[in-house]
Order: structure tokens, then sequence, then C-alpha cells
DNA sequence: TTGTTAGTACGACGAGCATCGTACCATATG
DNA sequence: CATATGGTACGATGCTCGTCGTACTAACAA
């Protein structure tokens, strides 16, 4: 989106602890896992969950700081998108193991918020 | 130790959300890996950190009303063993990726504490 | 009995978190 | 231009967390 630049991790600078506490929250993981399950980049609305804008916009920024997601702004709109590679270099099997265990994502209701 | 009885969820009762926060503070991961490389039954105050006993006992509490550690009471110490196989069942990979990923585990100091 | 050891219980404090509403900004479309 | 869309910024609220000190207890040793 406009001026704020997005504020990415790079590979080598994931943080375990980091990582650990970004999916520790049911609609974060909710959104991996959506993110996971359907690849192609996605507009932060566009995930079902039944919270405001703004806290949508703190949950992706949390997920974003510590490298869990990529984001590009795109129109109005920022697409996400899931680092597995990153991810699956810096913590092999990870990503598999909490996506594997974590619950069904989200029905994904019709209506985008 | 004395009254309470601890309190262990069950395999079953295993949430990731609960896990993954569990393992999101340096303190206890450095708990984990330490328990990870060395499955003897140990005591709290054996681990080297440099936190005082409440704070220790809360890490203990957090880790094993998770599910990631077993605690019982012998003498007047309370011993702590990584759940692995529950942990494994649950969650197939995770502790494994989380431990590759996880700092080495603390040099553990001469003295206990 | 007197101490020591290992840990808990409780209460407090400051920081951080999840949440929200309101105001605002870009981009696109009419 | 005006309006709608998708999102951010800011401030507030209430809750949780990590940390601590103090007081306590249970088991053991002298």
């Amino acid at each position: 989106m406009f001026f704020m630049s997005l504020l990415h991790p790079n590979r080598d600078q994931l943080e375990l602890a980091a990582v650990l506490h970004a999916l520790s929250d049911p609609q974060r993981l909710s959104i991996v896992a959506s993110l996971a399950e359907d690849p192609t980049p996605r507009r932060c609305g566009s995930f079902g969950l039944c919270i405001s804008k703004s806290t949508l916009t703190h949950h992706f920024r949390v997920l974003r700081e510590a490298g869990v997601i990529e984001q590009r702004d795109e129109g109005t709109s920022r697409l996400s998108t899931l680092r597995r590679d990153d991810l699956d270099e810096r913590f092999p099997g990870l990503l598999d193991a909490v996506l594997a265990g974590a619950p069904a994502a989200a029905p994904l209701l019709a209506h985008s918020y």
C-alpha cells in the first residue's frame, strides 16, 4: 500500500521464538493454514475471519515481521503469501508439522468481511 | 512436591497453539532443549537459568500445562522430563524441528542456581 | 529440634498483546 | 470531480505475560 515500506526480515534473520509466537495465535494459525492450502497471493480481507480491520492489520504485521508471510502491494490491496522456502530452509519440517497439527483451515466464508 | 496435584493434559488434549506458545519463550525453549539433550529427569533448579525461583516455577508450570513436559515429585525435588512420545504422536516432527532450530542448549553453568 | 534444600503460593509491577473504533490514505471506478 | 474499496495509523481498553520478592511448606540431614 502507501508510504510504510514493509519490513521483512531476511532468511537468516528469522528467529525461532518469534516464529513460534507468531504461530501461537489461533487467528494467525488459521491465516497460515489457509495460505498453505491455497498458495495464491491473497488480500488480507479474504480470509473469512470475524475480526475488525485494524485487528486484521495487526495479525498480518505480526506474521510478516516474524518472517512467516511476505506481503506486497498491488493496487488497493496488500497481497500475502507464505514464505515456505525460507521457513523450510531455516527450520526444516517446522511449518509442515504445524500445518499438519493445525485445525482445518477456516471454511472461508462467502462474504469477505 | 506437596499438596498441589500436578495437572497434566493427556495426549489427546494437547493443543497446538498452547504448545507453540509454551515454546515461544527463550527461557522455556532453553529448558526444553536441555531436556532433549539429556533425557535424565532433572530438578527445576538444575538448568543454569539466571531467573528467580518463582519465575522458574512459572515457566515449568507453563510447559507442564501445555503438555510439553511431565513432572513428578521425588523427595524435595520435582523432576521434569520431556513428553517426547506424546508430542511426536500428536504433532509429528514438531519437536524435532523446534529442537533443530533452537539455539544450542544453555551451557549448563556449574552452580545450580 | 534446628537447619537446609527445593520448590510452591500469593501479590505486585511493568510490559506486551488482542481487540476495537475512529480517522485517515491510496487506488480505482463512476 | 465524487465515491467505494482495501488497508493503515493512532489511541484506548482490558487481559495476559514475564519477572520479582516475600512468605510458606514438605522432605531430609545433623
